[in-house]
RNA sequence: AGGCACGUAGCUCAGGGGGAGAGCACUACCCUGACACGGUAGGGGUCCCGGGUUCAAAUCCCGGCGUGCCUACCA
């Protein structure tokens, strides 16, 4: 059945298991239910994404959560999809047009949609398939894309609505460009980097009547801008300008007279503490001129070329222009003097390109109210972050938040439903296409460019998915949501927009809990990177491993708040930890062959062996534990629990305890007894694995001789105290025979007695409970720790070594076993070896030149050899020291 | 610049006012009839440094040092 010779073959079943699932449609939510209800929605990955680490972290805890719950009695949804991913997508199909010499200009943007849907067609189910290999157990055929008919809609309807209520505007501000993607982009979207650059300090010599007699010295990072400055701001109260002979300056190369205002904004420490203000390229400069009343002049183009109001500068890539600015200006004597600095530049977050901030006409989000609403979800409760610390983060965002630039100039997306007639210049906006212009009656009218930025369609996910703007049964039955699990490198883009839409929208915020996990690195912690070739992809472990241990692997490194370092060593570990699974049911599989299973009323006649009822014992205290971490999100702690149960206590102790009655054919009526409750003691305990190894729990359940309580390990209820309650007395007996087996062993490995000798042991008890214990336990003792006689005394024997536990101390009569005198020779001479190896390693830790000239391995190594030794030492010691008592 | 986290065994990390822990790695012995992807036993730590609170601090507080990350309109 399952076959000894290669142990645990994942990639055997686990595809076959998987198309079980999903040809019983198993992961089906069905919103008629009247079971309570539990729902996630899956973080849309990019239709056009492979499945990376995060995926497979994001998904695993997502699936380990919906099959627990499931387990649990819920009716559970987890809700599938992709993301369009506007300008990812968009980057990417022009990358593969451009392989074939079309560009994307070339084609026409009807023509260029087209490729991207078929693209789509083509690449989007791959992610999908990619999932599936991990187990995920997601309600396929509830399948959406952010720009499917439905969630279409769901845009529009957002759009518009917000539109109406005037917190959807158009209008002419600084916006972050990039000029390779060439499109707006959010605040969020521009990457602040750190980057060495220039900083350039420019003379203004003084204009109008005070011509020639002197300068400011202003200092900025990018001189090409001073094309469009159109005034130098100092703050008032610094000194170093109180006497300024002059109300203007001259604006060198270009000759312009520049008016010098006052402003609290410049900062007194920082270059000269003259700022020159361009208005039309940066920020801060726009909010000077609004401030002051100064015009806009705007020098570069959208391709971040300089514009024709930039005189012989005109047709200059931005680069270029600023090489050529400085040189002009040292030539004519206005460069200062130029420094190196360390500063945060804005780059694309999709291409790299270092952003432009432009001045642009856009169409923006008002956010502070919508940020209010969501803000107070959190405050109040309604929705809870794990772990509490991003709160914070999340706080700090939304009361600092900005107006939303949501408008992009790409054409894959959703397009603004907003029209413009050329007549009169009315703008409408509506849910459908106006057939004429409202004001004037002209048609047709032109339809908005402009798509939306891919986060607007993400931010209704939680409801758009669900079928609104209609009220479903979906909605009503799954919505809010139950958790949303997430990395926090999506915090702001997403989860906080969808908080906004959902308050806004169904007024309830969209997920009970959010759960934020950190971000999976390489084994030194890199972040993983195409770029440095530490990328490890999911779908390799998988077949390298299987999906089982790749999974347990994330959970059991899912630490709140700390970055995954993943490595192929520790994948390997809980892929021996699946093998150490499948064996422990082998054996359980193999005693059918000899034993018959019990019928039901011997079940009931034959009382359970101490161990029996210690295992349940453990099982309920384990299911207990586990189910509390996983509530808290405390993915590790579960997963380590489960695997200490399984392993330590199950496989360690169980088994080889349950072996006693297993093989007694004196008795079988025990036999079958036990053989019955190894099977439901391995059903419960194969509940326990599955939300973490789905596929090899479910293969072994499935071959369970025993009566099932389900079709599927899926709907198996998830154990609790009833179905295992807890035992004080079987936990105290079997705890008090593990610290005799360990002592009894201790003594067998510290004296270097074989194994297979079998030993006496006496016995000294101060509790009468104990040995009452021990009496009861004495056949499954003899057989663990392979005993000979056990003798209960009075009084300690001349010849014993000693282990003390709670309420007695142990003997083992060493007499004829160990010949003292041959083992202390021994010991003395690999005494005298250790000594030696000690000295040596020392030697060359001392030597100076050792420690200069030699690599790090080497002095590492010695010092490994140093610490070994001295510890082998010490053992020898103390070895000696029992031999002389003996 | 501000904020957040982290510093515990060789490595990766749990823990968190009174016994210093896990997994892996390491050492020794064992191919014992589920499993060598295994078993049994064992070694190993100034819990970053300095102060404070306390009967008691790895744990709480303050200050350093170091590391990582996030936010930001300082030219």
């Amino acid at each position: 059945m399952l076959d000894p010779e290669k142990g645990y073959q994942p990639a055997a079943i686990e595809e076959e298991i998987y198309r079980w699932w999903e040809d019983k449609n198993l992961f089906h939510a069905n919103p008629a239910s009247s079971k309570p209800a539990y729902s996630i929605v899956i973080p849309p990955p990019n239709v056009t994404g492979q499945l990376h680490v995060g995926h497979a972290l994001d998904n695993t805890l997502q699936d380990i959560l919906c099959r627990f719950k499931r387990m649990q009695g819920y009716e559970v949804l987890w809700m599938p999809g992709t993301d369009h991913a506007g300008i990812a997508t968009q980057n990417v199909v022009e990358r593969f047009l451009a392989g074939q010499n079309i560009s994307r200009h070339a084609l026409g943007r009807e023509k260029f949609v087209e490729q991207v849907w078929a693209w789509k067609e083509e690449y989007g189910g791959k992610i999908i398939s990619q999932l599936k290999r991990l187990g995920a157990s997601c309600d396929w055929p509830r399948l959406r894309f952010t720009m499917d008919e439905g969630l279409s809609r769901a845009v529009r309807e957002v759009f518009v609505s917000l539109y109406e209520q005037g917190l959807i505007y158009r209008g002419d501000y600084i916006i972050n460009w990039c000029p390779r993607c060439q499109t707006a982009l959010s605040d969020l979207e521009s990457e602040h980097k750190e980057i060495e650059g220039g900083l350039y300090y420019i003379k203004y010599p003084y204009g109008g009547d005070k011509e020639g007699q002197g300068h400011i010295v202003v200092a900025t990072t990018r001189p090409e801008t001073m094309l469009g400055d159109v005034a130098v701001a100092i703050n008032q109260a610094d000194k170093r300008y109180c006497h300024l002979p002059a109300k203007q300056v001259r604006l060198p190369l270009v000759g312009r007279l520049l008016p010098i205002i006052y402003d609290d904004y410049v900062s007194l420490e920082f270059g000269t503490g003259a700022l020159k203000v361009t208005p039309a390229h940066d920020p801060n400069d726009f909010d000077l001129g609004v401030r002051h009343n100064l015009p806009r002049i705007k020098i570069m183009d959208e391709e971040g070329r300089i514009g024709a109001l930039g005189g012989i500068y005109a047709g200059l890539d931005r680069f270029e222009a600023r090489a050529r600015i400085v040189r002009d200006l040292e030539e004519q004597g206005f460069l200062l003097k130029q420094e190196k600095i360390k500063h945060s530049v804005g780059h694309c977050y999709r291409c790299s390109t270092i952003v432009e901030p432009l001045l642009s006409k856009q169409w923006f989000v008002r956010a502070k109210p919508l940020a209010q609403a969501a803000l107070s979800a959190v405050e109040k409760g309604e929705s809870k972050i794990y772990p509490p610390m991003w709160e914070k983060t999340y706080f700090e965002w939304l009361r600092n938040i900005r107006d939303w630039c949501v408008s992009r100039q790409i054409w894959w997306g959703h397009r603004i439903p907003a029209w413009y007639c050329d007549e009169c210049g009315e703008v409408t906006v509506a849910r459908s296409e106006p057939k004429k212009c409202p004001q004037c009656k002209h048609q047709p009218l032109r339809q908005e460019e402009d798509v939306l930025d891919t986060w607007f369609s993400s931010a209704l996910w939680p409801f758009s998915t669900m079928g609104w703007p209609d009220k479903t049964p979906e909605l009503k039955k799954f919505y809010p949501t139950s958790c949303l699990v997430t990395g926090f490198d999506i915090l702001f883009f997403w989860v906080a927009r969808m908080m906004m839409m959902g308050v806004r929208f169904m007024r309830e915020a969209p997920f009970k809990d959010i759960c934020i996990h950190a971000l999976v690195r390489d084994a030194q912690g890199q972040k993983m990177s195409k770029s440095k070739g530490n990328v490890m992809d999911p779908l390799e472990i998988i077949d390298d491993y299987g999906a089982d241990a790749f999974r347990f692997t994330l959970a059991a490194f899912a630490a709140q708040g700390r970055d995954i370092k993943l490595s192929n060593q520790r994948i390997a570990g809980y892929r021996n930890f699946a093998n150490k699974i499948w064996n422990a049911a082998r054996f359980a599989f193999m005693q059918t062959e000899k034993t018959p299973l019990a019928p039901p009323d011997l079940l009931t006649q034959q009382a359970p062996l101490p161990e029996e009822r210690w295992i349940l014992s453990r099982i309920g205290q384990t299911a207990e534990q586990a189910a509390g971490f996983l509530d808290e999100y405390r993915f590790n702690d579960a997963a380590a629990q489960v695997y200490h149960f399984i392993w330590h206590e199950f496989c360690d102790w169980y088994l080889e305890l349950i072996k006693v009655a297993l093989n007694d054919q004196s008795d079988s009526r025990q036999q079958s007894a036990s053989l019955s409750r190894l099977f439901i003691n391995l059903d419960l305990s194969l509940r326990l694995v599955h939300p973490f190894m789905p596929f090899i729990s479910e293969y072994l359940w499935q071959k369970l001789p025993s009566p099932r309580v389900s079709e599927s390990i899926m709907h198996a209820p998830w154990p609790n105290r009833a179905l295992a309650p807890y035992d004080q007395t079987a936990e105290q007996y079997i705890g008090l025979m593990m610290d005799t087996v360990g002592a009894v062993r201790n003594i067998r490995g510290e004296m270097g007695i074989s194994p297979a000798q079998e030993l006496d042991l006496q016995i000294m008890v101060y509790d009468r409970a104990a040995q009452d214990a021990l009496l009861a336990q004495s056949k499954r003792l003899k057989s663990l720790a392979r005993l000979g006689n056990i003798l209960y005394i009075n009084e300690v024997p001349g010849l014993a070594a000693a282990a003390p536990l709670a309420g007695v101390t142990l003997y083992v009569p060493l007499a004829g076993l160990v010949d003292v005198d041959k083992e202390t020779a021994r010991l003395h001479k690999e005494i005298d070896k250790q000594e030696k190896q000690a000295r040596q390693s020392a030697r060359k830790l001392d030597t100076p030149g050792f420690r200069n000239t030699a690599p790090q391995e080497v002095i590492e190594t010695e010092e490994e050899k140093l610490r070994q030794a001295q510890s082998v030492l010490k053992r020898l010691h103390a070895n000696l020291e029992r031999l002389r008592s003996l």
